[in-house]
DNA sequence: CTGAAAGCGCTAACAA
DNA sequence: TTGTTAGCGCTTTCAG
């Protein structure tokens, strides 16, 4: 008995108090299993009721009643520009879907008008709070007056306002990365950092410095070279490498690691035997199937992601106003070895 | 004159109507622009008060009495798993936004329960309709009952039900791979396809066959063989490649191709001088940057997601009852050159 | 041109 | 234990 005609009007829980013989709000009661007592039998009736008419409550008009919704927004400047952006938007997803809340996204490609109006739109929607999000780890500056309360960064900071924040943690990253080396029992370990100024650039190095000062070894300038960040930077540092007498190589990132590969291999050095390589993001499609396997540090995007939605529900603060830095495991592989002896 | 005290009740539209001294219709009409013909004065006081107020439109409540949401939702098994799938969305999104709607995103990781209570809560919520979508091109079996009207599969399809889907071309795919081959003037054109069956693999193993077909080439099985369809299974390949007499292969996608290359380069053999290769995909983080650059075939996610949102408005209609089958471009790059004289 | 009023589907007191 | 009722914020006839 589920046809009725053609009009598509959706069964309400009118239509469900009614087939039932109670009242709406008896309905209601057993819909929401809310603490009201309902007699076993007017609750039966309800429950074949329902599912006799297929109802389905309408999230709508329960929000509008309530005020607020079970929406959380997700603004993005670029979703899909780079491989693992996309885990920002799972890691957000599966901490808000947790949560009872379901996550509306935008995707901006930096675009401003764009941006205002999916920020705005998602006001409308009154969603419960807007996570702001990069694709890469940056400074922005967001929209005048587009800003509630409600509002988070992901993988990037405002300078100017004083907006709760969730990025890497380069610096542990870069000393990690290096340490991994150090461990080994490497006593010169270059780093190929960016040339592009960012804070993945400075946090890195200091990470870098920090772990050599650690491991009481000196700072040789001459062993830190700036390169493109990707295969070509790699790839056209090589001699600059191997003059400077490393042992091993932290790069900024595995594409980085990736382009050194192919030039260490055309002069017929050997990963790890000859040089120690690590790499920075552990972009999977990369370090994963080198050869051999890259050692790197992992960009959380999954955990910045669940951490923004956390710190907007007020699960986690950060301490502070400082953003909160969120660590980047080490994910060992096979191009590290002990150096070799000489 | 923002204050008011602490209590956060949001702006509607009668407060509003107050502030500007006309009636909450007339705000109405002035802020939906509807035909209606609004005096010049009145219109201005609202427009005032508008700002004034910083009066946002609740978006449920309109949705509520229009009966429908611009919402329309997308769920994936993966977001994240690979580094393409975020192409759907981003193409969903942004033919979405073109008309004015916006992605409820539910990611379910293949788990029957999350996928059904996220279809649930999106048909709850009035989304216009459903993109189910998967990150590799299958079959699916979508929980019965939870199928409304406006559902459409996105790099996917059913057997059991008459659902439509728009699925990527496999085997115009595989058919412009081996061609790229064949018009340098190949005649010998290795096959490395996936040992796992897909239509992935029937599709592009059709579309080898017919390229061979329209070329007047033999089909000579041992050209053919099946792979792990990653690097591993490119790089264990290499032997019965050579051995095959080849002058180039067809991969079935970029990271066979990738291992392809590390072997072919262990045997000191060059692409694409003694060997020419074309993936298939278009990983850009492994095509774009092996040495040479690999020459493959874009499997076209975004316009996946694009297509699927047309087809769900009502855009685009597949013809038939089969999936909309959409063209995977070919992206030539170096690793393909003219067979060496012999 | 503008306003009054009737809902949209649901929740939450408050009665009964 | 169940029903009545008053809205949530907005759109939309229909009168004035």
């Amino acid at each position: 008995m589920k046809s009725e005609g053609g009009a598509h009007r959706a069964v309400t829980m009118r239509d469900v108090a009614q087939a039932a013989g109670v009242s709406v709000s008896t309905v209601s009661h057993v819909v929401n299993d809310t603490g009201a007592r309902i007699g076993a039998d007017a609750r039966e009736r309800v429950r074949r009721a329902i599912d006799e008419l297929g109802y389905r409550p309408n999230a709508m008009a329960k929000n509008l009643v309530k005020g607020s919704s079970r929406f959380i927004g997700l603004v993005a400047d670029a979703i899909a520009s780079t491989p693992f952006a996309g885990q920002i938007i799972h890691g957000a997803q599966d901490e808000a879907w947790q949560h009872g809340y379901v996550l509306l996204v935008a995707n901006t490609e930096g675009n401003a008008p764009a941006e205002a109006s999916a920020l705005s739109m998602m006001w409308e929607h009154k969603v419960r709070g807007i996570l702001y999000s990069t694709w890469y780890h940056r400074a922005v500056d967001l929209p005048e007056g587009l800003v509630e309360p409600d509002t988070v960064l992901v993988n990037c900071y405002s300078d100017r306002r004083p907006l709760p924040a969730v990025v890497p943690n380069e610096r542990s990253g870069g000393r990690d990365a290096t340490r991994m080396l150090l461990e080994q029992g490497h006593q010169r370990v270059a780093f190929l950092n960016t040339s592009t100024p960012s804070p993945a650039r400075d946090g890195r190095h200091e990470g870098y410095r920090q772990a050599l000062r650690a491991a009481k070894l000196p700072y040789d300038p001459a062993l830190v070279v700036d390169v493109q960040p990707d295969q070509e930077g790699g790839y056209s540092a090589v001699d600059r490498v191997v003059a400077s007498g490393a042992s091993a190589v932290f790069c900024h990132n595995d594409r980085v690691a990736m382009g050194l590969y192919d030039g260490l291999r055309e002069r017929g050095l050997r990963i790890p035997d000859d040089l120690s390589v690590v790499g920075f993001d552990n972009q999977e499609v990369i370090a994963a199937h080198l050869r051999p396997a890259l050692s790197t540090v992992a960009l959380p995007h999954y955990e910045l992601g669940r951490r923004g939605v956390r710190v907007l529900l007020g699960l986690d603060k950060p301490k502070g106003s400082e953003p909160m830095a969120v660590d980047c495991p080490s994910v060992p592989r096979s191009s590290i070895s002990r150096p070799s002896e000489r």
